[in-house]
DNA sequence: GCGAATGTTCCATGATTCTCGAACGGTGTG
DNA sequence: CACACCGTTCGAGAATCATGGAACATTCGC
């Protein structure tokens, strides 16, 4: 009994698989969850805090996604749990992954030029 | 009839969405020629030259998602395609992405050590 | 023009994936 | 100890995706 019974299975920093974590930050959902996390001023949330409002065998599925492909950590700490990024595996083992996913991107369609859209086609 | 008329469409560069960036780069096969693409000293291949040995039906589907997703350009050239990598639009919009997936990854569980998993929990 | 070559589109099949309600399992409180 | 709480797992349905054979265009050589 050390600790908790409750933990979950994650896989180490070696282990990281790019595509897995590509694939687990290309579905937008997950991907909200990820910023949410990043941006936070937390670096531990419980799991109903995140995803907005979900429902909770949907938002486990994809802390589960995230969690297989080395994205968060997930701890039980009580009766909840705390959710957070691992930054540095994901540092170490893909430099500037996480940066260039959680860098600037909320701009879309912002750029006010280009009025003649018949150059690229 | 400006240059051919066998054009495929290209996503603009600020219309690229992330999740479908990372969507179109999470499948092993698909990563797998868009590596080949990047270091291959050619900035143009045919589009037989991808890929390796597989039906080319599946090999212009892969094409088309990447194409779809805007990692890469497929033009008409004659009787067949040249295929090249959008570097600097990926560059221009999710910055440091492209460098990061092609990045130092062939190492795959190379650290011997660490016998004791008690650590990160 | 005819035919070979290159690559896309059409179609079908099997496998994943996404979503969410319901049931289950620990955990802390009165 | 019983109960409310938090979160995972189970199960099911719909949707999407991956793969590849066959048919269809387009282009170049003769």
């Amino acid at each position: 009994m050390p600790g908790s019974s409750r933990d979950l299975p994650h896989p180490e920093v070696e282990e990281l698989v790019l595509t897995d974590v590509l694939f687990a930050l290309s579905d937008p959902p997950r991907l909200a969850i990820v910023r949410q996390l990043a941006e936070g001023p937390l670096t531990e949330v419980s799991c109903q805090a995140v995803g907005g409002e979900i429902p909770k065998s949907t938002r486990s599925h994809h802390l589960k996604t995230l969690r297989e492909a080395g994205v968060i950590r997930n701890v039980p700490h009580g009766r909840q749990r705390y959710v957070s990024l691992r930054r540095e595996d994901l540092e170490a083992r893909f430099p500037g992954l996480l940066a260039a996913v959680l860098g600037p991107e909320p701009e879309r369609a912002a750029t006010p030029a280009e009025p003649d859209p018949d150059l690229a086609r």
